[in-house]
DNA sequence: TTGAAAGCGCTAACAG
DNA sequence: CTGTTAGCGCTTTCAA
């Protein structure tokens, strides 16, 4: 049995193919009646237009490219979350996603040239990143997650890791804490210009002078055993510390393991407010306050950027979604301090 | 600048459109020096088929759907992995990977009534899975992540979970243990007859059997705590337990958590095998001897049967990938033991 | 308010 | 070995 074309349909209800097509794109007044009889045809046949077809008559595809990392190292958690959230809005905004793998560097020339998508979203942008140029020449909208050093031309969305950094560091200093380090992404991370790491770095800085504590940082491989390490190189290098700001998931575990180890109570010896998505909390041994990094909310607003730049609102933009903290009793007055 | 198209080609090289379709296809024998004068054409130009036409005069989108689940609560880890298995051996053949989320229903019935993809991988299949019907009513190609109950007219691809809870009980038997306990899924999931779960209990179960040694089941919730409440329960409903095979990579650091806290060393006083994939490892305390569950090639395999379907080949088939077991020395001989 | 018809860019007979 | 041409199913002028 043939698929049900248009022509089936218009034949069926007595009307032209125009009519029908108009009828499902409203982009035509029909009468009342016609609509209803055009409509009873296309249930009775279960009739749904040829994507291909309408792509070639339209120049549209209704598809989103959707560049995704898949290497190694990075948080998927998140990485989940924020395909969740951009498939669901695509949707709803009747619109298919395909999945381009990172290191597929033909993949946006590709999706671009064969008119398969009509937008792209690039995930997990680095400040220098090497796709900026091919992105810039791309006829097709483009929205970055992340934000490069150079935004000219560009439409970004991201989490305001400059204001998570605030906003920890403020919620820590007060509770009383003059002594505070950032653990932070890996090495190989900032080596990379994680832009995101950059960024947080310079908030929980810029946040501490401005509220008169001290900070430093200190990098943490994103394993058990590198959240350890952190841990014993923070009391090492900076004795006196009392609050933690720890942006590096992995590491998170064997970092609070390592502190029951050594004695030291979360949040009465030690107090700790993590930046990671709120799922990865079960994972934990003790209730950690976290700033969230809400993947799925980014997700959303990038397609929502994406179909306002299909329907001709031209404006590149930068958008930072501002960090919000949810206390799970993780940080508190330090111990010797009176309460408040 | 308009995109350059296959008639445009067809002039710069001085041949007919069918010429270039011909050198593209490579359906038609064609001279060396026509193929290069099309060949440079096609560079000169910058030309790039048109998807939406290629889908409409072919037949077809050169496109494979993937169903991904995005609730919470799974295993993002393996998703992932799989996600990126599908994605990069598609491309390798030359097709493109649409996303479609578990909760969208029509979604099945949209991409394949509109001729969106040829095919459809649909993951985290339960024993009595709802999809079941809409798959087997479908005229498209389907591979299914997991196994239903009734794999009639279905071609399934999945770890073989009977085999590696063989495995597991095999290892951990040969090493003297008597007495085994797997901590396996949560109530949750088998309330929803999740596959995976039941074939993995039912090997540790034959195996233990085979190897005349005792084994209980004791499910876990998929969080720290919930490990650690799982391996109290563990030593309170069954004392004299050696050895652990755990099931659940959530509830892992829990439940190794707890184990140190009551002071049992692994492997000396308690062997672990898990069933997780390998790179949750990184996030645990100690190494653990894993059977690997290994998203990326199952994620392969699925698209080749795709591939394998697409060219003809009619045979629906059900494919186990065999466990293999990675020793990190987390299972050894009981205390009190020769080794051995 | 509706219809007729000209493409959209490509594939694959059919015809040499 | 190559060219001509009839569709594939839809959108959108143009015409009524």
């Amino acid at each position: 049995m043939r698929m049900a074309t248009i022509g089936d349909v218009a034949r069926a209800a007595g009307v032209s193919v125009s009519t029908v097509s108009y009828v499902l794109s409203g982009k035509r007044t029909i009468s009342g009646p016609t609509r209803d009889r055009v409509q009873r045809a296309i249930a009775d046949l279960g009739y749904r237009p040829h994507a291909g077809a309408r792509a070639l008559a339209s120049s549209r595809s209704n598809v989103i490219a959707l560049m995704v990392p898949f290497r190694p190292g990075i948080n998927v958690q998140i990485i989940m979350q924020f395909v969740g959230g951009v498939v669901t809005t695509a949707r709803e905004h009747d619109h298919d996603v395909l999945v381009l793998t990172q290191d597929d560097a033909q993949g946006i020339d590709r999706v671009a040239a064969s008119s398969t998508a009509d937008a792209l979203i690039v995930m997990d942008i680095e400040s220098d990143d090497a796709r900026l140029p091919a992105l810039r020449a791309l006829a097709l909208p483009s929205i970055l997650i992340g934000v490069p050093d150079d935004t000219t031309g560009l439409s970004c969305v991201d989490l305001d890791f400059a204001g998570a950094g605030r906003l920890a560091v403020r919620e820590l200093a007060g509770h009383g804490h003059r002594r505070l380090v950032l653990v932070g992404a890996s090495q190989d991370r900032l080596d990379h210009r994680a832009n995101y790491a950059v960024r947080m770095r310079q908030g929980v800085l810029d946040q501490a002078t401005a509220s008169g504590v001290e900070a430093a940082v200190v990098p943490a491989e994103p394993t058990f055993s590198g959240g350890a390490a952190a841990l014993d190189a923070v009391l090492d290098a900076h004795p006196g510390t009392t609050g933690l700001v720890v942006h590096n998931e992995a590491a998170l575990g064997g970092l609070l393991a390592r502190a029951a180890e050594r004695g030291l109570r979360v949040p009465d010896d030690l107090s700790v407010v993590a930046v990671s998505p709120a799922e990865m909390a079960a994972a934990l041994p003790v209730p950690v306050s976290i700033i969230e990094v809400p993947g799925e909310r980014i997700g959303r607003i990038a397609v929502e950027m994406v179909i306002a730049r299909l329907s001709g609102e031209d404006l590149a933009e930068t958008r930072l979604v501002s960090a919000t903290f949810t206390d799970r009793g993780s940080a508190a007055a330090p111990a010797g301090t009176s309460a408040g």
